[in-house]
DNA sequence: ACAAATATTTAGATTTGTCTAAATTTATTA
DNA sequence: TAATAAATTTAGACAAATCTAAATATTTGT
């Protein structure tokens, strides 16, 4: 597999877990930031490789074998991700783009030794659970900070935008992952929200709530 | 830069240490385990990009900014190795081919704290200096075990060879870096010696000992 | 259900890195 | 030093991954 290849898998991968129904060229080629004919061509490529199920005009979906690719990716991906924060003291914005060059790295032999440096973590650094060596993969409750109803608690448990300026905005307003945050108030204009976090008062507006995952509590 | 072009980089720097004079596109494409022809291809874009002295039919050679390259691939290749080694528990012969992907890896954050994370070493498992952060690079003395003489001692320093068979002879014999060896004796036919290390006496034979090199003591 | 709009694919070109085969330059040696 | 051998470069081709522009298919709206 090229990095390429890696980098098309994914991206369908993901695209799946969030949308539903098939996935179109035109989506895939704004996802992979490219044209909508190089995706044609591509999907060409991995479904002769069997690694996706592609038939002219009918979108495209992960066959098993491409399911299980795209699982190992993400596993590395986020293991290296734990092992920036975790081991050099990277901050949880910084990690995603040379997480983006490691989990191309192939040898079986080095994720397991990592995984196991690391303590067999379950999640990375955005909450974002880690599949397992063998493509176990749980996914993480998808419930909102925005779904929470007023008077009710919620432990922080991931973020949905794990994009460098949301993870400065949380790191500036000290709301982490693991944190409670209660619910005090909602604002019927704008669904805007006044939380408590960690004995502080906080307005959040609904943009933010919409991309904070909680526990239920 | 290209993984390729970073590849061929270090090949010349290599070739330059090694050999002396000026390096001939065959030599290169042997390295390289290519053709001439790529290397001719090859040689103008670096060229072209300031990073080697190439003229037709008058060999290569790197410019400053390509030996600064070098130097910075070659310091994440050795740093990736002690990591390897030191914090995955790696054997030395399993490291090599793992490092050299993860020398591809473009970030200057990652290597300082990777440097940092390892204290600081001066060598990789096989005993190469570590060039420094910024381009300094002190060689090894380059003193190999055959060029002792009888009943001198050195301590073991590095390997010249840094192939898995060499490696696994090494341990297989249990003489590691760091080692006391004494020369009992040296055969006038074939130049092969008895030696004395770790209370233990070996025989090995010329390649062998023009394999590893020595601090004399 | 047909025309217009939208989505997708095809055709043909480009770049990188490679190859083979042919041409050319440099080195050797008789 | 001239011919032969060896080294090197050029020419032309190919695969991967991309692009633009044109062609084709599908969807939508009236």
């Amino acid at each position: 597999m090229t990095h390429s290849e890696e980098n098309y898998i994914k991206a369908i991968f993901h695209l799946g877990l969030e949308g539903v129904g098939v996935i179109s060229t035109n989506a895939l080629a704004e996802r992979m930031e490219t044209k909508p004919s190089s995706v044609t061509d591509m999907m060409r490529r991995l479904s002769e490789k069997g690694l996706v199920n592609y038939k002219k005009y009918q979108g495209v979906s992960l066959t098993d074998l491409g399911t299980k690719m795209a699982l190992s990716i993400i596993r590395k991906h986020r293991l290296w991700e734990v092992f920036l924060v975790e081991k050099l003291d990277f901050n949880w914005d910084e990690v995603h783009e040379i997480a983006e060059q490691l989990e191309h790295i192939e040898s079986e032999k080095l994720i397991d030794k990592l995984d196991e440096l690391l303590n067999y973590p379950k999640f990375d650094p955005h909450g974002d659970p880690i599949p397992g060596k063998n493509g176990e993969f749980l996914e993480r409750d998808n419930l909102l900070l925005s779904q929470l109803s007023i008077g009710s608690t919620g432990i922080c448990v991931g973020v949905k935008d794990s994009s460098a300026v949301f993870l400065r905005f949380l790191d500036k307003n000290k709301i982490a992952l693991g944190n409670e945050i209660k619910i005090l108030d909602k604002e019927e204009f704008d669904n805007s929200l006044h939380i408590l976090v960690d004995q502080r008062e906080l307005h959040l507006s609904q943009q933010i709530a919409n991309n904070l995952y909680v526990k239920k509590i």
